[in-house]
DNA sequence: AACGGAATCGTACAACGTATGGTTTCAAGG
DNA sequence: CCTTGAAACCATACGTTGTACGATTCCGTT
């Protein structure tokens, strides 16, 4: 019927919308405001356009978010090994990549990770340069495949944890101390003395230096493996 | 005013509401269906209540999931460490009821993964287990603290794959060996070529004994760092 | 010039979380 | 026993969400 105004299509000619476009509207505001602020409403309000347009690009709310997927592992195409590195040093590097390549879309990153459904095909290619590396270190296939797959778990894990605290803006330290102490006597006695000896300073979190100790560990533990 | 029946309080004397029932219906509306079907309106279904009755027992919708949370953890409080373990066996054991506790409701693992602001004060008493390994392996209060980061993170990421992938209901290996397929040439020749060679049996993958093989990565890794 | 498909819009619906305020029951005090 | 106030419960309602449906208009092709 259309009993009201001119419906029809008015955005004449010039700009037509497209999913490109759809997408980098959508990612902003999943920087600015976080994933819960992308509604199908909002999206088009920025837009200018009515919410059923998104709908001819787009199938549905989660395509919108596969296709961020995408965009979060762009970042990860032009990554090179740099010459002249050891090949613990190349994986490390690659997990450094890989970690800054998901923080750089924080709010994102958190969504993707927590439903992998979204990451297209085209991702797999995002762990070329662990195995890169790894071959080039003599493993065997069935070991470098373990190796990635026990990197990248962690790289996650970590990522969940940095982004999560990021998100929740509260600082690691002294919430543990805080914790710690507010526990009845004796529930955790090991975890208690050494989050004591420690102190509130000797505490102190840094998500960068915590990362590399961590890729230490596991350089060494997969390097131990080998021999 | 109330023109309509009898509103007030039918539920006479026998079986009131209480924050125990209301997080044991929603524990198995989570369990039985995922964390999307849990609404307000599903879990006062469930319990024979107008959903608004549920708002005196738990402030909101979080809340619950909160209490959930206690409940996902407390199957740890139990555990208690083998005697005569090597400190490096006990660490591995304590990783693997961390695993296993998750795993004993994976709907709402990844929930509360995903959204750790749920978690109590209490939580923290979990990683007791990894703490008195560590100390009985003779670290520094330092080295703890961040092997037990280390170690805690890689369980996360491998519990969101795991527990992703099963929720997708499919199977990694073929997957994996379809998508690099179907890669471009020359894309991530490193990968590809690897996972050729082991083939689509050679790939078969199970969570059970990656999970071992990360373990050993992680424990050697650490004890490399102390020598 | 006419036509057909693609893009857009207006409206509408079911489901969600929960604010508000009414009604009933129970436990305790007189 | 009766009264009373708090606690538990319910009905209604509001705003917001994703999106199905159908009508409308534009544009490229014939």
């Amino acid at each position: 019927m259309n009993t009201a105004g001119k419906p029809g299509r008015p955005r004449a000619g010039a700009e037509r919308l497209s999913r490109d476009a759809i997408l980098a509207a959508a990612l902003r505001i999943v920087d600015d405001e976080g994933v819960e602020a992308m509604t199908m409403r909002r999206l088009a309000g920025t837009l200018g356009v009515n919410p059923m347009s998104i709908y001819h690009h787009l199938p549905n709310k989660a395509a919108v978010f596969a296709g961020l997927a995408e965009v979060v592992f762009a970042g990860l195409e032009s990554v090179r090994p740099q010459p002249g590195l050891s090949w613990q040093d190349e994986l490390k590097d690659a997990a450094r990549a890989y970690r800054a390549a998901l923080r750089a879309h924080p709010n994102l990153a958190l969504q993707v990770l927590s439903d992998p459904s979204a990451v297209s095909d085209v991702v797999v290619v995002t762990v070329e340069p662990f195995y890169r590396a790894l071959d080039r270190g003599g493993l065997a296939p069935r070991a470098i495949f373990e190796s990635v797959n026990t990197i990248v778990d962690f790289v996650h894990g970590f990522l969940l944890g940095e982004l999560s605290v990021r998100a929740a803006t509260f600082d690691l330290a002294p919430d543990l101390v805080d914790r710690v102490e507010k526990l009845p006597d004796g529930q955790a006695p090991t975890l208690t003395r050494v989050v004591r000896s420690l102190g509130r300073e000797g505490l102190h979190y840094d998500f960068d230096s915590g990362f590399e100790s961590a890729l230490t560990v596991l350089v060494n533990g997969i390097e131990s493996t080998v021999r």
